[in-house]
DNA sequence: ATGGTAGTACAACTA
């Protein structure tokens, strides 16, 4: 049975319920991983999703700070998270669906302004955060596994709006690049987007800060969807919903979406 | 080299 997978950087799910709403309504995923939350769980407004038949959650939270969650119309059962370099933060949960596919929902630490783990203790800490994902899915060798979230990395040059003005900004250097590399290929993963859509410019985030976000369309491609090999060619119509972008009072990150004949 | 915007929560941190 296909099922549609939608991932967003929701930066306040208390704040933007509506806007979850309207994608659930005029999109209607069969399960959305969210991000940036900044909630504790108890707190996030299951009532107008559930109203939607969205009525089974997995999700990890914490005042203020970071957040995800797993909504579903399918049920799907809590899996455990794990707290990669024991930063204390809710950036990782797991759930699985009853066809035995693993979901994994990731908020990767931003990093800071520099990028140079001896002035910025955040930079050092987004690597380590990657180098403990890629021994962690060395070790444990996923199958039927999913992997989303906002990764907080670009890591192709047709993902960023300029290449060249990038190598030395947060999200696009050479080294936070090889190790989001390292962690995909530890985990065997295939980036289901880039399969599906593999030439051209494609971004899921603008800034904040941009006069115009969509003019300027200074973007970058920090949103992913990932799929191991046995499960990655059931995967399809991979695309990122721009217009969210432009919605009232929107995130900065735009949903990215794939569908999967499981 | 700097500052631009946004969320949480009410000062200052994070992105």
């Amino acid at each position: 049975m296909p099922f549609t997978l939608a991932t967003w950087n929701i930066n306040s799910v208390r704040l933007r319920a509506p806007l979850v709403e309207k994608l659930l309504r005029e999109e209607g995923p069969d399960v959305l991983c969210l991000q940036e939350c900044k909630s504790p769980v108890d707190k996030i407004p299951l009532e107008g999703f559930q109203a939607l038949g969205y009525t089974h959650m997995v999700a990890r939270g914490q005042k203020g700070y970071n957040g995800v969650a797993i909504l579903s119309k399918l049920p799907i059962r809590d899996v455990g998270d794990k707290d990669f370099a024991a930063l204390g933060h809710a950036r990782h949960v797991a759930g699985q669906l009853e066809n035995g596919v693993i979901i994994h929902n990731f908020y990767v630490p931003a990093g800071g302004d520099k990028p140079d783990r001896a002035v910025n203790e955040k930079f050092g800490q987004k690597l380590d955060y990657l180098s403990e994902m890629r021994d962690w899915f060395y070790a444990g060798r996923p199958e039927k596994s999913i992997l989303v979230g906002d990764l907080n990395i670009a890591p192709l040059d047709d993902d960023v709006w300029d290449h060249k003005k990038m190598l030395k900004v947060v999200s696009h250097t050479p080294i936070e690049v090889e190790a989001l590399g390292a962690a995909q290929d530890a985990g065997g993963f295939v980036d289901v987007t880039r399969r599906d859509v593999p030439e051209g410019k494609l971004y899921s985030w603008w800034s904040y800060r941009a006069r115009d976000w969509d003019e300027a369309d200074k973007g970058r491609r920090l949103d992913h969807v990932w799929a191991t090999p046995d499960i990655s060619n059931a995967a399809h119509s991979s695309r990122v919903l721009r217009a969210a972008r432009g919605w009232e009072q929107p995130s900065d990150h735009a949903p990215v979406f794939a569908t999967f004949d499981l």
